[in-house]
DNA sequence: TCTATGAGAGTGAACGTTCATTCTCATTTG
DNA sequence: CAAATGAGAATGAACGTTCACTCTCATAGA
């Protein structure tokens, strides 16, 4: 706008209003994840945020406006944790890292979010298309993981990598609605079960000795 | 009540109020389906069941035990279908027929309802409180079943059986969502594999060739 | 240096709507 | 007639959103 003359602070502006953006945005996520989407309301998230409420929709148009910044937010997090698949030594171990970091470590509140944001996004058409559109780019990253593991001769490479996608995905939403909506789930000791079952997918068979129920304290790692 | 004297029409009226019931449930559970818990109002639903608040009010007390009276029937008609294990000639097969019929067969306003309900099951603590115990139930007749199958034979016993039950509802669950909530998922074409998973994750090792990926067409049946 | 100006961050009461629930009254049934 | 059954307008609370206004503070003019 005025950068015709010099520029005293030029990004500062912006990055007050960035600021002030991810600290809304922290404090929905709190308030969702506590209350759920309906019920927590938007007086609700401007205490939590220490705002006035017209001074929070000079930010954000709209309560729906919040949830697609949360996913938005998720979904940079969500792509940046594939890094850590190239880093690790092998397949299994990569897969064993990303499936503890998302199932196992994150907190209940974060779990609970996502949990909000899937049941959320049958309702709000607008969430549904921005929540599939996320939802395929990461299918597609894990399809891509398992063809570079075939590739690389650490898994089979006659499955149908999109499908087994599907089914990793699966497993995921399971994982992640049981810690949701059942107090008594344990997810830390189900993991080694889920392990073994994707590894008797994957792993190649070394057609005389390796049955897959061998490998469940190594996938248990 | 009144049966001191004859009964002239003795389950009449309670019948009668059994099916307005029944009705009313009917009507809501379409409601719920299509537009969620939180967006059905109770206007929709006097409308699809041809009735009026007042007299709805007369058979519910609330919106909640809307849910709850859908939660119950719900219960009666899973427990019904672990009959159809029984009935199978082996374990895998009873297995099979169990996850087709309820992550396949059923319709997508079927699914969509259960999803609406584990949703629902995250705010509304009674509803929380109803869902857990049925669930609790039938995961505990999912490890009866387990048990039941090694007592045979059919299956190895060495596998923790109430971890193997939870990987089992983490299984349904997972289904149940991405039917719901991705459009292009095909619960059809993901079910093989997921019941050869369970098969390597179940199966006695015929410790010289019996791998489990070789069991991959069998169990997609 | 001191005041005037203006932009935009921030406020919180008020609005219109929606919704679950209740109240009042009519109709049917036994 | 009395009780059960039904209809539908009325109620009151809650919510997302808006609006008229204040406060803060950097720069411009004197």
């Amino acid at each position: 706008m005025s950068d015709t003359v010099t520029e005293p602070a030029p990004s500062s502006a912006a990055q007050r209003q960035s600021d002030r953006r991810t600290e809304i945005l922290d404090a929905a996520e709190r308030c969702f994840a506590r209350s759920g989407f309906h019920r927590a309301s938007m007086q609700d998230i401007c205490g939590e945020a220490s705002m006035s409420p017209g001074n929070l929709y000079r930010y954000f148009p709209s309560k729906e406006a919040l949830i697609a910044g949360i996913c938005e937010r998720n979904r940079a997090e969500a792509v940046a944790s594939f890094a850590m698949v190239d880093e690790a030594p092998n397949f299994f171990e990569g897969l064993a890292g990303l499936a503890r970091h998302h199932l196992v470590d994150r907190t209940d509140a974060e779990v609970g979010l996502c949990a909000e944001i899937m049941a959320e996004s049958r309702r709000h058409p607008e969430i549904a298309k921005l929540y599939q559109t996320i939802e395929g780019d990461i299918k597609e990253r894990i399809a891509a993981m398992l063809r570079n593991g075939a590739k690389r001769g650490e898994i089979r490479s006659d499955v149908d990598f999109d499908a087994a996608a599907a089914v990793l995905m699966v497993l995921g939403d399971g994982m992640s609605w049981r810690r949701s909506v059942d107090p008594q789930f344990n997810a830390e000791s189900a993991l080694p079960l889920i392990l073994q079952m994707i590894h008797c997918l994957l792993a190649k068979q070394d057609n005389k000795t390796g049955n897959c129920a061998g490998t469940s304290e190594k996938a248990a790692s």
